[in-house]
DNA sequence: GAATTACTAGACTAATCGGTCTATTTTTAT
DNA sequence: ATAAAAATAGACCGATTAGTCTAGTAATTC
């Protein structure tokens, strides 16, 4: 059984998943884990801005161990292909609800409080760092930029499939991911 | 002089861009407009969700007409990478606050009402097709397939350069344009 | 078992939310 | 000039917002 304080990240990392951040309410928060506001507030005396804070870096993490899954032991292009996959299923299985865990919360976070951006920004880095590392472990040349390129193809991609309620943007990424790879 | 209609337009645009729908509200667009309560209800029946759906269109097709400035005239490298120079504009003019004007919206749209999601894809593919005809009459092939990555390529890195406060993914697009329209 | 700490419980507050409603003023049409 | 329509003005509404505060319970430590 995960403890209380687990269980108001998870619940706040799907929330503002889809809603963002000034979409997600505590008092909804609190309903759907079921605890009355004196727990919230004792487990993160900061309030929202806490809360939500430890739900993006909690929804980052997951998602990296979703792509650390696929790319595990694969090559390159079959690897990153799996990751894509990977964002395609999380759009199909919640009908277009649940694209990058982040994204919501990341494009309004330059108008909100340090901190939030900087939990956006720290995730960001650490899924490219990953990705990096992988890709030099497979041999492959200027690792870290082609990271970072493919990271803004697939968080396009995500974008515009949510939007479109279509995933031909995501599936297109694979078209492209060896000519970026070669490039 | 702007009618008091497109002042709430643009206005809402103007903060739909930095945070977002529900973070975006009625008494704050009435006071940076200086209208009361009553014109507003009186332009937008529908309430706060015409409003923003309008917002979404005005500040999509004012965004198109930047980009179709950047690139009349210009070959297809030319005009791309003018086009990219415009969003980077766009972050370091506004200390990184204003990126693309309907990201905000879009990430959260499919938990809205399903007219703000279509109204985000509506603008998303009127840029799309924009471009893509761009392309074709610069002879480029499979123009549709390219501005569909394009976009998705440009709307990512505009998401990372501003959650990074950093234009090099956004920077990054102007080398691997080339790949993308030779490929 | 007594004291301390961790946690739950929820009433309560002030502010704000989107929205409605009735006047009043301004503009347009005749 | 007068009637009709368009627009402004803002008081008011119920609901909800994030957050505070006091009590009480449960778990832990000594």
């Amino acid at each position: 059984m995960l403890s209380t304080k687990d269980r108001l990240i998870q619940v706040t990392a799907g929330l503002i998943r889809r809603k963002g951040y000034s979409g997600t309410g505590i008092s909804e928060v609190l309903k759907e884990v079921g605890v009355p506001k004196g727990s919230l507030y004792h487990h993160f005396p900061d309030g929202k801005n806490g809360l939500i804070r430890q739900a993006i870096q909690y929804g980052g993490e997951a998602q990296m161990l979703k792509y650390g899954e696929a790319l595990r032991g694969q090559p390159a292009l079959e690897g990153l292909s799996a990751m894509v996959d990977v964002m395609i299923n999380d759009l199909l299985e919640s009908d277009y609800k649940d694209a990058c865990p982040i994204t919501a919360v990341a494009a309004v976070a330059t108008s909100m409080d340090e901190d939030i951006r900087l939990a956006c920004e720290n995730i960001f880095k650490g899924w490219q760092e990953n990705l990096a590392g992988y890709l030099e472990r497979r041999g492959i040349s200027k690792a870290n930029q082609k990271a970072e390129q493919l990271y803004a193809m697939f968080e396009g991609a995500f974008v515009l499939s949510q939007a479109h309620k279509d995933v031909k943007y995501l599936k297109n990424q694979k078209i492209y991911i060896p000519i970026i790879l070669n490039s």
